[in-house]
DNA sequence: GTCCAGGACGTGG
DNA sequence: CCACGTCATGGA
């Protein structure tokens, strides 16, 4: 019934940084025990040392999904350039970027735009609720594209996407017409994978670098929101203006210098600036 | 009440 | 290209 891997030593996976990021919107932790849904499962997973503990899912869907066949030092000891990132990658050890489903990871950053985690944690679990697979135990499976594509921006509004409901269901109405989408961008490099995100509706230079990083292991995108672009502005590039909106210019300046600073896993380094976001 | 949140889009300069 | 207004919603 339950399952366990015996985590490398060598390399170091943190389930509480990993899934308390924000990067997922799916999981709750509840007496040490972290439950939620991926893949179309239903999974509770707990951390004990170097103990995973699981049920819900095989042994490969787990390494996969929480990608533990990455080696970890390695990245982090090629983006680790500087003092700044040093301390995060400090406070944050084991915090490693899901390979998340790419529909499913595709509608939850649209409905993520100018609004807050818990929110978008809301939204996402009523359309689950809605318009997902039931699990069993109450949980339902993000739906896929065919099933979400027949909702009215009506229905969508009533899963509170408020704005967002057009093009959400806009963007599913695309997906369910050319399934091959996904693997079709998996296919390109970063830049043009990432043109394409733009042609979504509702999916914007910040959403697109999301996607691509959480969904498509494209490591150079390095998503700049308010939080990155604050702490960018701090310590990496005080000489932009502090002005208010950020132009299409601004974010391809702060995310260009990224990637040559922290280099080809630069969005790696984003997780871990993101994670300590609050602080220093 | 005001401000802010893992922004994007349309319109007008 | 850029600036500006607008788009729902909920928490602080």
């Amino acid at each position: 019934m339950e399952k366990t891997i015996a985590l490398d030593p060598g390399n170091p996976f943190d389930l509480d940084a990993t899934l308390g990021c924000g990067q997922a919107f799916r999981w709750e932790k509840q007496n040490g025990v972290w439950r939620g849904v991926a893949g179309g499962r239903a999974i509770a997973i707990r951390q004990d040392g170097n103990l995973l503990s699981f049920t819900g899912a095989d042994e490969a869907f787990v390494r996969r999904y929480f990608a533990l066949d990455i080696d970890l030092r390695a990245i982090l000891s090629s983006v680790d350039r500087d003092p700044r990132i040093h301390e995060a990658i400090g406070r944050c050890p084991g915090l490693r970027i899901l390979r998340q489903e790419p529909f499913e990871t595709l509608i939850s950053y649209i409905c993520a735009t100018n609004t807050n985690i818990p929110a978008i944690k809301r939204r996402i679990a009523i359309m689950a609720e809605r318009y997902g697979r039931r699990l069993g135990g109450g949980a339902s499976a993000f739906p896929d594209a065919p099933s979400l594509a027949p909702c009215s921006e009506d229905d969508l509004r009533g899963c509170v996407l408020g704005y967002r409901a057009p093009y959400a269901c806009a963007a599913a109405a695309m997906c369910a017409r050319d399934a091959g989408w996904a693997e079709r961008i998996a296919a390109l490099p970063y830049a043009e994978a990432k043109r394409a995100l733009l042609g979504f509706p509702g999916v914007g230079p910040k959403a697109a670098d999301c996607i691509l990083l959480f969904a498509f292991e494209k490591y150079e995108a390095f998503p700049v929101d308010v939080h990155i672009r604050r702490m960018m502005h701090r310590h990496y590039l005080p000489a932009l203006p502090d002005g208010k909106p950020m132009t299409g210019r601004e974010y391809d300046l702060i995310a260009g210098f990224a990637r040559e600073h922290f280099g080809r896993y630069a969005g790696w380094a984003q997780e871990y600036l993101f994670c300590v976001r609050d602080g220093g």
